[in-house]
RNA sequence: GGGCGGUUAGCUCAGACCGGCUAGAGCGCUCGCCUCACACGCGAGAGGUCACUGGUUCAAGUCCAGUACCGCCCA
């Protein structure tokens, strides 16, 4: 074909022209007819879209992206989707704070309300459907923006095969599987103690907890004993009295031993209190006998159970005191009570030390003490424990046969780089209860089931209505189940519908269904599951990874992917872990307005798999200055004539040359298989610039002539750029694209990856090149030396070596006279490779 | 408290799995060079007790044990 070389040739402006001709083209679209051997299927991440991409998304996406590339490349049809994570409470949250609204499922639809220009202040309150429609709205612009930013960066994702987690065939395919769990038994309903937030008022998950360190106050509290002998327990919650259902003390303690077996009495609430042994009692801690209350913390949980103790519960879920006294309470306890009801457990613990210090049952002053508190990991205030009706799935955490099923399955799986298979081991043994889906909150994919109402008004959670499959997805709090009437909604022998959504991590742990259309286009699922590779990062092993795993698991009984691809983190320029908390959170626009998006895949592709990195611009700029060389070189190499025959190779330097370049083919493509893309970009880079600075100054005078060695010179950059601009595609789309459109059709994204046989026979490895540069390194130290130009000419040039030294530079000798500027070489036999070089003048 | 990862040049990192030239690269720094692909460039140079202690070995940045510090995860 004809070239087309622009004079000036510049990286700018190439994002937005080649992701418009792909587009176009359709250069990434998945061609579903190849059979699963053919296909490379990649479960990408859902991006949590709330705000704007930031840097730490970036990394592992590239990374990936320049693996898909790799694998197209490769001959496999590469089956890349891409997700928005839109349901659940980050966007809740957002929408919040965008337009000034809450929730209260309570109003009544408004149809007429609109999304206001500037946010409500105060918050207004809109009902369930108003409020859902607002997350819709705006996760919408969101995904558009993200979109955006991932084609600037030159994501090789087929943008036809996309989904959101909270669009129909998301919610049809949850809700299809959620229904499996349950009739397989995998799935039930439990009315039990749960971590609860209370500014949230949802449930939450062990895989949300957090600890963190919190001041607090050991209160040394007077419990009495039967003979007017006191018993002093050290508490952080004094407020949580009137909860308490026992005292316990390890068993072994022989401080103690006599009390076990009898009874005390709480101070001020007048309440016989049993005290009982326990080995999680710890001596160590306070006096060593701590009081058992419904519920402080989960240990209470671990011992109300074991220890069957009564329930004593007195915390709602706002996380306030109930107003009403509790009906365990009575005369004085009764009145000690309201002065505490109604209040947050903070207020309620202060008013709890005064009404102790008064009654003379506190023994001296509060101690501070930092201990860990549970937490939400989005939330602000620490959670409560209540006992309320919630849907699990089983996960091992209260079945060892079930925990030995999914610790296999993580042996199964081929972790890169492997210590990450131990987060994931560890995880599921310290798993210490099934896995909580259900959440009190209202965008996100309902639990897909209805309640009958008895006679009475009792609503029976025993006996689940179901939705017919074909129906799905359904809004139990809209949708009416078969055989009942809208209007016998809530009513006595009618239905209710379930209020509650699952989590986002129930719909989210089903991608491969997802994405692979389980549900509804059996040719494609077979195409392309089980899937090749799950990239991720670390933080999400014990959610993502491990949900998707035990759904696999259950609906499929294979692994979901073979590999699991673990990104590092990234760390801000002071190496420290970037998060909102810290402020330090990079957004990508940014980067790529600023440095070009080949600079910033360059900067990802530098970290090693797994590896933490920190974000650094000088990096960038380093990339940025390689695919400005790619373009400059390539305008050289391609710029003497139309294609050549590549056995028109005849000089022992271009042979030589390419017999290099084949090992670097070999050694990248030993490192993209595996998965180390890094190493893969550093051996291109690598012999890319000694191709540069050294071969191209070597030919160069040579290429300008005519005649067969001219031809020679031609052919051999035409066939090494060929190959460097293939070796490079993975990471650097546009601008390798950009060149292979000057003189080539089709994509270079589309072209087959580099193979060593392209080069057999094109040269052999006698090490003339490396030679040759090494006495051309020499003469050039010469003249740097003498500060002179590199155009300064050689009087003398004297190369001492052994035999076989001489020989390889006598067979480069034309090309590195042109280069030293030298007439020509005088021979010296003699052991090591010396160069002396006189300059004229 | 437990686990995982890290500590190599002023900076950012390779090299370690599989022990073997004089430990490498880029950036930065210093000194030069308008050289007909590129001054958004080219050439050259200086710069390291491989965190520390001990061990194995003919040989240790690399293997083993321990210590210190940094980061992450879990309790």
């Amino acid at each position: 074909m004809t070239r087309r070389i622009p004079p000036q040739p510049a990286l700018e402006g190439l994002e937005e022209k080649w992701d418009r001709i792909w587009e176009d083209r359709g250069t990434y679209r998945f061609d579903r007819s190849k059979t699963r051997e053919e296909i490379f299927a990649i479960d990408t991440p859902p991006p949590t879209v709330s705000g704007s991409l930031h840097m730490g998304s970036v990394f592992g996406y590239v990374q990936t992206d320049a693996h898909a590339r790799y694998r197209r490349m490769a001959g496999t049809e590469v089956f890349y989707p891409m997700g928005w994570d839109d349901n659940g409470l980050p966007t809740e949250r957002r929408v919040q704070n965008f337009y000034g609204v809450l929730c209260d499922p309570t109003l009544p639809y408004d149809a007429a309300f609109q999304p206001p220009e500037e946010p409500y202040d105060p918050p207004v309150h809109i009902s369930r459907r108003n409020f859902t429609e607002l997350c819709h709205i705006l996760t919408a612009e969101d995904e558009k923006e993200f979109e955006a930013t991932w084609r600037a960066l030159g994501l090789s994702v087929d943008w036809t095969q996309s989904y959101a987690t909270i669009d129909d065939h998301s919610r049809r395919t949850s809700q299809m599987a959620f229904l499996n769990n349950l009739a397989r038994g995998e799935a039930y309903s439990q009315e039990a103690p749960v971590l609860w937030d209370v500014d949230f008022r949802t449930a939450v998950a062990q895989a949300e907890l957090e600890d963190r360190e919190r001041p607090g106050a050991y209160h040394k509290v007077a419990f009495h004993l039967p003979d007017n002998g006191r018993v002093y327990v050290d508490t952080t919650r004094p407020e949580l009295i009137c909860s308490c259902v026992a005292l316990v003390a390890h068993p072994d303690d022989d401080r103690y031993r006599k009390l076990v077996g009898g009874t005390a009495t709480s101070p001020l609430f007048g309440i016989e209190l049993p005290v009982v042994a326990h080995e999680l009692a710890d001596p160590e801690k306070g006096t060593g006998i701590a009081m058992i209350c419904t519920f402080g913390d989960t240990t209470d949980v671990t011992w109300w159970r074991e220890l069957a103790l009564p329930t004593r519960a007195v915390i709602q879920s706002d996380g306030r005191f109930q107003e009403t006294v509790p009906d365990w309470l009575s005369g004085t306890g009764a009145e000690t009570y309201l002065q505490i009801a109604g209040l947050h457990p903070g207020q309620a613990r202060k008013r709890m030390a005064e009404l102790l210090a008064a009654s003379g049952d506190l023994d001296g002053e509060p101690r501070p003490v930092t201990h860990p508190v549970k937490f939400y990991e989005k939330g602000e205030r620490p959670l409560e424990i209540l006992t309320t009706r919630q849907w699990y799935i089983r996960n091992g955490g209260r079945d060892d046969d079930i925990r030995k099923t999914f610790l296999e399955r993580g042996e199964e799986l081929d972790w890169v780089p492997p210590f990450m298979g131990v987060r994931y081991r560890h995880w599921v043994e310290g798993l210490n209860g099934d896995w909580l889906i259900s959440r009190q909150r209202f965008f996100g994919v309902p639990i897909p089931v209805w309640y009958p109402v008895g006679p009475d008004g009792v609503v029976d959670h025993d006996n689940p209505i179901l939705p017919e499959r074909v129906r799905l997805p359904v809004d139990p709090t809209s949708d009416v189940p078969i055989g009942y009437e809208a209007t016998q909604r809530g009513r006595p022998g009618g239905f209710i519908g379930d209020p509650d959504i699952m989590d986002t991590w129930a719909t989210s742990s089903l991608t491969p269904q997802i994405a692979g259309h389980w549900v509804d286009d059996p040719d494609l699922w077979s195409r392309v599951f089980p899937m090749d590779i799950r990239p991720q990062g670390p933080e999400i092993i014990r959610t993502w990874l491990f949900s998707t795993v035990v759904r696999s698991d259950y609906e499929h009984d294979v692994l979901p992917w073979h590999t699991a691809t673990i990104n590092g983190w990234i760390l801000d320029p002071d190496r420290k872990k970037m998060s909102k908390s810290k402020g330090n959170i990079a957004t990508a626009s940014d980067y790529i307005a600023e440095h070009g998006a080949e600079a910033v895949r360059y900067w990802a592709c530098n970290g090693r798999p797994g590896t933490d990195t920190a974000l650094d611009t000088a990096v960038m700029r380093i990339g940025r200055r390689l695919a400005i060389k790619i373009l400059n070189a390539s305008r050289f190499a391609l710029g003497f004539s139309d294609d050549v025959d590549p056995g028109l190779v005849s000089l022992p330097l271009d042979r030589s040359m390419l017999a290099a370049l084949s090992t670097v083919v070999h050694r990248a493509t030993e490192a993209f298989e595996a998965y180390d893309y890094a190493r893969a970009l550093e051996i291109a880079e690598r012999s890319f610039w000694s191709w540069t600075d050294d071969y191209v100054e070597l030919v160069k005078t040579r290429a300008y002539g005519e005649g067969p060695a001219a031809v020679s010179a031609h052919a051999a950059l035409q066939l090494a750029l060929g190959v460097y601009l293939r070796l490079f595609a993975p990471f650097l789309p546009f601008v390798t694209e950009e060149v292979w459109s000057w003189w080539r059709e089709g994509s270079v994204h589309r072209s087959r990856w580099p193979q060593t046989s392209e080069l057999e026979g094109r040269g052999g490895d006698d090490g003339v090149f490396e030679t040759v540069s090494e006495v051309l390194s020499a003469v050039r130290r010469v003249k740097s030396d003498a500060k002179a130009s590199m155009r300064a000419e050689i009087s003398d040039l004297v190369v001492t070596g052994d035999a076989e030294t001489v020989d390889l530079v006598r067979r480069g000798e034309s090309d590195l006279c042109d280069a030293a500027r030298a007439t020509g070489i005088e021979y010296v036999v003699g052991e090591t490779l010396h160069v002396a070089a006189t300059l004229i003048g």
